[in-house]
DNA sequence: GCCAACGTTGGC
DNA sequence: GCCAACGTTGGC
């Protein structure tokens, strides 16, 4: 039986942290911490070691799908919620029952053009992508294979010129 | 810096 | 259970 394969897309500020800080990353690899949204967090609990990432960068110029990651550890729970200090501290949370999870994730390539939002917006295949609603702010959201796959089609025409 | 869209909180 | 107020996200 084939192995099911999931996609994802995951958003960060490059500000805070790029797809060159993961590629920089120990063993490029970086616990995903900080995510204080339940659906997201539930997106997260479903990845499986081995599903495919899209690195985007928010608040970025261009905002854009920069690259790809790969799910490397399931979820488990997110140690900034018990940290005083963190930012992410969430006094709601109880150690005998962690409200928020995370995953670890594995820088796989950086694409050499960033694939812009604007970019996007004008591929028909990617009509319903969630990425492209107006309004979503989801940090955390599954990709179709279609999806995928058109990104990845886009990219390597865009690579080719 | 603006602001629309969204999620969460808490009074009732 | 409703919903106003509030805080946050993120494109522009």
């Amino acid at each position: 039986m084939a192995v099911e394969r999931h996609y994802w897309l995951m958003k960060s500020e490059p500000d805070v942290f790029s797809i060159d800080d993961l590629a920089r990353s120990p063993k490029k690899t970086t616990a995903w911490d900080g995510v204080r949204n339940y659906q997201a967090r539930n997106y997260m609990r479903a990845m499986k070691v081995g599903d495919q990432v899209l690195f985007y960068h928010s608040n970025a110029n261009p905002p854009s799908v920069v690259g790809i990651a790969e799910v490397v550890r399931t979820a488990y729970p997110d140690a900034t919620q018990f940290d005083k200090r963190d930012v992410h501290y969430d006094p709601a949370s109880r150690p005998d029952q962690p409200r928020w999870d995370l995953v670890d994730i594995r820088f796989v390539r950086k694409f050499t053009v960033p694939m812009a939002l604007d970019l996007l917006r004008g591929r028909v295949g990617l009509k319903g992508m969630e990425l492209l609603r107006k309004g979503s702010r989801l940090s955390v959201q599954p990709v179709r294979v279609a999806e995928w796959n058109d990104i990845l089609q886009l990219e390597r025409g865009q690579a080719g010129k």
